[in-house]
Parts: C-alpha cells; structure tokens; sequence
DNA sequence: ATAGGTGCAAAGCATTTGCCGCGGT
DNA sequence: ACCGCGGCAAATGCTTTGCACCTAT
C-alpha cells in the first residue's frame, strides 16, 4: 500500500522509484528519529538492493522537498522525522539517549518578540533539552563516555 | 603578558608550554566565536610553528577543564568561547552569519520548569534563534547555498 | 527515448590518533 | 629525569560524488 510519505512524494512530482519507496515506507511507519544508518538497516529488510548511498541521497531530497526534517542532537550524525509531526521541541536523556518530545505554545512567540527586539524576522530556532531522568526509585549511575553518542531509541509523545 | 586564559589554565594545573600560550592569548583576544581553523590562522601569526592538531587538542583540553565552551551553530565545524562569558544565547543572522549575542533571564527557569514537568533535571540546553535582518532600508537579497556554512563574523554584545 | 536514479568505490571534511622526538616542571 | 606535549601523517567517521549502468515516465 502506498505510504503517507510516498504521498507526498508524488505530490512533490518525485520519481518513485523502487528504493525511494522502501523508504519512504520506513519514514512513514518510524516513530522515532533514526539516523540515516538506522534508516539503512531498517530500509534492508524490506528490501536488501539497496545501498546506503541511496540512503543519503534520499533523504536529501526528500528533505529538499520539505517532507523530512533534519535534526542534530549532537552526536556527528544527522537525524531525521517527517515534517507534518507538529511543532514540538526535543529533550534528549543524557542518560539513555532516548527523546521525548514536548510542545510549548508560548515558546516559539517569545522568541519572535525576542528577535524582533534585536532587529530580526524568526527564521527558524533550535531548542533542545538536555536532561537527567529524576530518580523515582534510584537512577542507576552509569559511567559516562567523554563525548558521548546519543543512541537511537523509540521517542516518547509528551504535553508539557 | 600573561592572558586571562592563560591564568586560568595555571590555576587549574596545566603545564604551559608556547603553543598553549599562543591558544590563550588568541581565545582571550577573542570577542566572536571561532572554529578551530581560525584559531589556528590567528595562533600562526603568532606562532608560526604550530601544528592545527595541537589546536585541536588544546581546544578539547581547555574544554575539558572549563575554560572553553564548545559550541554548534550548524555549518559541520566547532566554535568556540570562553566559559566564563556570562550567560547568554546566539542568534544567528542567516543572511551574513553573523552571531548576536542576547540574554534572557527567565528563559532558563522556564525550560528547568518544562523538564522537571517531563521527568526531568536539566542538565543543559540549546537556544539558537535564527533570524534574516529586518530591512531597516532594503534588505539585499543574496543567492543562498543548499547547506549554507555560517562564516566567523564578529560577535555583537546585545540586550534583549 | 531520456532525464534522472542507483551502486560501488573513491573522495571530502572535520577531527582524532600513533609514533617518536622534544620541552616544561 | 620524566611525563606529558607537539609535529606529522595516517586513520577515522559521517557524508558526498564520479562514473557507468539502469529504470520510471
């Protein structure tokens, strides 16, 4: 069946092709932020011709044509969510790598006031959370690597 | 004269050799945010028989003593300022790369206050607003680049 | 038919590191 | 003297690209 990505891709007058459509597929079904190493491997089950090349270049496009956004949690590696998720921020857990996702109204008005006080029209902002999972029980206190890699985990839907 | 950084990196016990002086001096001349290759250019002015692996390591040693704060304005490469600049956020000005400076006092609480709703002690966070120039006169409107790399422009000090 | 996509391997960039001689303390 | 530092070049990790072939439209 074709996916809500592929769609949109048609609709963009993207050429569909075989590959484009494995991940458009894995794009649509994600409810994470995968990397494009992630994407490859889940992109290879569906279907193994594939090469991670492609990968990359598919994602470019695709984010060209405003379907993906491209995230950077810090960690070398870009990540990506489809674009028509909603506005919302994203808090990473400096302990597992895991994101939540969170939404706040006001925020991103503030921040136009803000700019526009320094003479500027909002193009775009970045606002991410790093934070420390508050012991409900008792954190386990795991020893830490110095330049830590964010991993890539399931994300959690929240209300803040 | 010893340099404000240099002074720094006795107290906390490095051993101080030319070429970290030469890195002291630069960062503590420094009123923008640098990346490493023009931290390099202006130490070899200095200094001409300094390697950029040694800026590399100096930089990710001051780092790891708090004496540096590593920062990503997007553009593949890391900037870098003194810690002990008071706090503030960048707001980058996507027509020229130049990055402002501003300060908001309760924007901190606030987000603290969105972590601990989630779950969550902050350890940290992101703020990058990014903005094109209110035309006070006639903004010029330049050809923009598929992956613009945000150039090294002075930094101005703002209030807002 | 043909513009554009794909695979593979090589190239690119920013950054790190092994090796070994050198220089602070 | 000793341990850490610096220079150089090679290695690394992510991402892009040249080239020759292939395929949606």
């Amino acid at each position: 069946m074709e996916s809500r990505i592929e769609r949109l891709c048609v609709e963009r007058g993207l050429k569909m092709t075989g590959q484009r459509r494995v991940v458009a597929r894995v794009l649509s079904d994600a409810s994470d932020h995968p990397d494009v190493e992630e994407l490859y491997r889940r992109a290879a089950t569906l279907d193994s011709r594939i090469s991670i090349a492609t990968v990359y270049r598919t994602v470019r496009v695709f984010e060209e044509k405003g379907i993906l956004d491209r995230r950077d949690f810090g960690g070398g590696r870009a990540r990506y969510e489809p674009s028509e998720h909603g506005h919302h921020y994203h808090l990473i857990d400096v302990g597992s790598g895991k994101v939540i996702e969170f939404q706040d109204a006001e925020h991103e008005a503030l921040m136009r006031t803000i700019a526009q006080r320094l003479g500027f029209e909002l193009v775009s902002l970045r606002l991410e959370l790093f934070g420390r999972k508050l012991d409900p029980v008792q954190a386990p206190k795991q020893a830490r690597a110095r330049r830590p890699k964010p991993s890539n985990h399931p994300t959690e839907q929240v209300q803040a």
